[in-house]
DNA sequence: CATGAATGAGTCTTCATTCAT
DNA sequence: CATGAATGAAGACTCATTCAT
């Protein structure tokens, strides 16, 4: 009875912890700010967290489970992998639960004093790599992409949303979602021809 | 004969502070640290800068210029544009005096608490941006490239040392140098490929 | 429940930076102390003040109204006004609550860097001279004391403490409160001299 | 031949310390500044005097001999006592040389860190109302005033500035020369009234 | 003598974390 | 379970003082 509340509670401070350190950066987000704006005590994250940098790589649990949900319903359905790439980056983008902005902090390589909680982000990161490689690899042995290093793309892949990032960053009239999109679809367009095997439309 | 004194310790303090935001993040390091690395005094960083996120975007701006004039190296002599895109790679990740690790720098710490500074900054990455995007528009012009915005692959190009630390940061046996190279050459290989006109080499 | 508690600690603070202020002056005096003084965490202190100057003109501003309510007391009670100006004289001295040592705040910390504490400062002040000031107009029009400035005589008479502050601190052998309380008297003949229409008791 | 130079030195630094504690208050007056007005090196400060408070001391110093000059001046001379009031507390306000201003830094109880520093100030200030206690005896005795604590009377007198300082801090328009006129008279008329023999003009 | 670059002791202030209620 | 008042460790920053030139 308890337990469906106890999971609310804690996602709505998993949902405001993403809000807040994307909206001013994780250092400069406060524990309180993110208790006020999940309309719970102080007191009550620490129930539920650690601590800070361990709300902070709860998140990017939940963030990398999302990314790999949305992972295996592009690659494991039966389109082709340039629809794959395409939907891939415009789903980090657009993802309609995720704000795009919030994807940067899995980028950014914030210096966890926790050594315990940096391998465990490492592992986060490296499942979210090795799926996404895979499914490069499944792809260069159907033969359809030019040989490469799997993970070294996913890596590219899954820099994508920090490329849209620097390129909003530096637009004083602020972030517009459809140069958003469009920018996801010229860069799925880039990475598709630098990978595909030549003449592969 | 004083000025040269001062530049030499303003220097030591920037490498001192490149060194130490480097390998500790810009919150973690502490001016203290900082001050101790460049061996002078904690209130000497103080004379020669107006603060901690002062002395970041002058890191930022000494960064820059090594790169604006690495670019202007690589893009104005008459290597072909394929050549270029491989050493700005290359030169990105394997600069002699600029340790690749700080080009992390650039896009890492997003979240200035002094706005003018936020200001200074975002206009020193603009320009790194619109140069290189100009060097993409000339090569666009002399007809080898297919059109894309070119700010936005400059942005790409731009963020490869990032893939690249992306990639290195879930190894657990550490950087190693020469995986570094041939990644920066396998992304050089798939931008090249996915911006070139097709039949180009 | 908590309101009381939190206002015994607030006043707790505030006796402790009276105190200490009073003891060290405010530039000498640590927040640290003032805690201590306090029994209380240094953190405690900024959760009712929000920082040192704060803390100072809001116990100018308990200063103030204790000062004020010691003037209702005096001022609209039936008695002469020469009994007033030797009570109020006898009272701001020998304030069984207030170390009259403390008054010497009021006139002693007259630069603050934060602007609109100045403000509230000055605010403060003014209601005090113009209280003392209002009492000395309703005596002048019943005509017992000869016309003056109110509100400069007013500033005289809460002077007198900082008098025998000066007359005070030159005793090698430190203050004695008889001597205090014969000065007081001695100051309040003066002034009642000086002001009172000649033939007047 | 140096000599009288360094005099001239010390005394430009004299009086910039005198114009800065007066226009930002002892603490937050720099040794920088106060350099910086007196258009001599940080370090000749410190070749004239042996630290911060100790310029604070001597500029007592400086102030104590005007005022011991002024008040010889003032009560040696064959004028009436009466006269001498008006004039002691006009001159203290309206001195030619030293801005009225900066007579608070007399009565303002600066704590002292250096102990030895203290009992100089001490014995300065004790001078200054020796002296002003001094003549307010010899006038006792020629009996035309009212007998009463010389030392608390010169007190009184010597607050007087303060008591326009206070005057005037509440003034939103700032100070207005001819207003401090006109209340050094009314105070001096007031004192004086309070410490004649009555019948006395 | 004069200077001002260099220094670091000393403070204020913030905020993650705890724990009594 | 939930809360938020209390705490103090940690760090940025100032400025009096020194000393090499």
């Amino acid at each position: 009875m308890r337990d469906p509340i106890g999971r609310i509670k804690r996602q709505r401070i998993l949902d405001a912890a993403m809000h807040v350190f994307s909206e001013r950066g994780f250092h400069h987000a406060t524990v309180s700010e993110i208790a006020r704006a999940a309309h719970v005590g102080k007191g009550t994250v620490y129930l539920y967290f650690d601590g800070k940098e361990n709300l902070l790589v709860s998140l990017f649990d939940v963030l990398a489970d999302r990314l790999l949900a949305t992972l295996d319903r592009i690659l494991d359905d039966g389109s082709s992998l340039r629809e794959a790439v395409y939907r891939l980056v415009g789903e980090q983008v657009d993802d309609g639960t995720t704000n795009w902005q919030t994807l940067r902090l899995l980028s950014q390589q914030p210096f966890l004093a926790n050594l315990s909680l940096q391998q465990t982000k490492r592992a986060l990161v490296r499942r979210v790599i090795e799926r996404v490689a895979n499914g490069v690899r499944a792809a260069m042995n159907r033969g359809r992409l030019r040989p490469c290093d799997a993970n070294l793309f996913a890596c590219l892949l899954l820099s994508l949303p920090g490329v849209i990032s620097l390129h909003e960053s530096v637009k004083p009239e602020g972030t517009m979602p459809e140069r958003v999109s469009r920018a996801a679809a010229e860069l799925a367009d880039v990475l598709w021809n630098g990978i595909k095997k030549e003449g592969t439309p």
